[in-house]
DNA sequence: ATATAGAATGTAACCGCTTACATTTTTTAC
DNA sequence: GTAAAAAATGTAAGCGGTTACATTCTATAT
């Protein structure tokens, strides 16, 4: 591979020179650009990226932590930040921290030993403090899909709140009072909120919420089975299932159906994040938007304006999900 | 940010010896290796991996270019390809070429220009001798899910003739003789070989392949609709239909059961790729399952080996798809 | 005790670029 | 035409490591 030096001399240049041009920085006559470039051109040049990280200390590159690289949602989001970043010359660099604390730990130290510019992590058990003590270190993070208060700045995160309170909402005001409610862990924030929404809901239509009617699941769809078949056995009737994620929306409505239940004509059921294949169940699974694209293109931008220095770019931090209606939800 | 120099100044060594520590490399006496750790401790030192890149002339980071990041096939391939390499302690830098060429000969051009150690290629449109060519240069590629004959040892794929063929061969079996197929784009090549084997399985049991059954749809949803109408509305009977993905599949199902037909009590269907929603389809749907996790890993273990010296690794580069039989097949 | 092989450590060149600063060339003003 | 200012180019010192080779210990053999 030929070298800066090498290009210089066939062009007749200094080192200096060739960088400018490489770099389009200073300023450079257009003839002697010309040369440099024919140089280039000739050696099939290509600048060596460590060497240009080593001695500028920026290696253009930012590291991506997220729960999981495959599934609906993970993948969306990461297609967009991919696609932001690499548009603007910057590589990615990906780890799953499987929502584990020290995986995630491990992701993280990894990032931070590649020399990363900056860092946009999805992280679910490392804790707040952590997060806030690494933000203060040398280099800067964005928290996707969470708000840390100390780091509200660097935070683009979905209102869940809001979204458990609007799936709620569009059951009730069509004329359901007696609902189910399939959880995801409650040590997940974003599960934790969702359902502090729905209990909000409640409240405001003056409704009791039934504890025994609230189950803890996983997010998986066997647990959105296991919760519907244990709903079922109850014996207390209910008329519609908000569900805290499409997955377990999905095995509930088929438990339902094996039990001759219909949705949506016994039972409606809405679940959340709406996931590309709520569309491809049958029922159509209404569910709860959740901007993933706009928040992963929301916290590339953010890197891109505080690391890369593009300040013209408009952060918005908060994103409010909204209610996407399909044929799993129907008046009574 | 401390530095190896500040590291061997505060340890009382040599610059080398701090370095010999740090990569386990050389002989370093225990007492000595302390004194360096300590110090490194003490200082939060972390070597700089640029600096070592540069200097070692490895970057240990491998490139990735893959169609899309979301969607269930390209996602759980990508997650077994990172958890391998990770674990090895490379880094992974991935890019989207969405099946263009031009976007994917950018992405490799990219990638090049990213000091990657080697290449993982995932691509649809670039053309074989381009890879050939690429395979010359500095870096060495694994090309994943494509077979080029020149580039056999670095492939890993697999062997779609034989997945179309099974799935055909499914619904042969099961008394099934009137079939419809739902293609691919016939540009891709592994959507033309899953018909290839489609049609080998027709005439190895005797049957004519009606062209007019054979629809090219787009490996989205939306086109396994459109294909399902078509062929509804072309008057031919028949009993199964063969999808050449999942997705187009689900499609399709959607659209005979609107048309108050049923499946699998009227037409059976089989979709391709076994990707994890086909559980939450009504019926579940059967499928050829494809191995992705196993390509992803394998890919990854091909460089480990190829690349990283890991040479008691085995590759396997061919891959046999297989039957997965669920609720959209009936026998008649 | 001494020579010597082998192990541990140190020295310094080099990896390929960026960039502050110095120098040279060109342009502008008079 | 000359001086001063501005623009273009060049020089060289890093950036923070790795590693071949040189040097200094240690341990073993004599």
């Amino acid at each position: 591979m030929a070298t800066i030096y090498e290009v210089s001399k066939l062009a007749g240049v200094s080192l200096a020179t060739v960088s400018r041009v490489i770099n389009d920085s200073g300023k450079v006559t257009p003839k002697t650009r010309e040369k440099v470039l024919a140089a280039i051109a000739e050696l099939g040049y290509r600048p060596n990226s460590m060497a240009q990280s080593l001695a500028s200390k920026r290696s253009n590159s930012v590291g991506i932590l997220i729960p999981e690289l495959h599934g609906p949602f993970f993948g969306v989001m990461l297609s967009n930040i991919e696609k932001e970043l690499r548009d603007a010359g910057k590589r990615v660099i990906i780890t799953a921290g499987h929502s584990d604390e020290n995986k995630e730990r491990d992701c993280i130290e990894f990032l931070l030993g590649s020399s990363c510019d900056a860092l946009i992590l999805h992280v679910y058990s490392v804790p707040h403090d952590y997060l806030v003590e690494l933000n203060n270190g040398p280099v800067p993070i964005v928290v996707l899909n969470n708000y840390v208060p100390e780091l509200a700045d660097n935070c683009i995160y979905l209102d869940n709140e809001h979204g458990g309170y609007i799936a709620t909402k569009a059951l009730l005001e069509r004329g359901h009072t007696d609902l189910a409610y399939i959880s995801g862990p409650h040590w997940k924030f974003d599960s934790f909120k969702r359902l502090t929404g729905h209990k909000r809901a409640m409240q405001e239509f003056g409704l009791e919420v039934n504890e025994q009617l609230i189950i803890e699941g996983d997010f998986e769809e066997a647990s959105g089975r296991a919760a519907m078949q244990q709903l079922l056995s109850l014996g207390i009737s209910f008329t519609g299932v908000v569900c805290a994620n499409d997955e377990m929306a999905a095995g509930a409505i088929d438990i339902a159906r094996k039990q001759g239940i219909g949705v949506p004509d016994d039972i409606s059921v809405i679940g959340y994040d709406n996931v590309y294949f709520t569309n491809y169940l049958h029922p159509k699974l209404s569910s709860i938007g959740c901007r993933i694209s706009e928040m992963g293109q929301m916290a590339a931008r953010s890197v891109l304006k505080n690391t890369y220095g593009q300040t013209d770019l408009e952060i918005q931090n908060s994103f409010k999900p909204r209610l996407v209606l399909r044929e799993s939800v129907k008046s009574r």
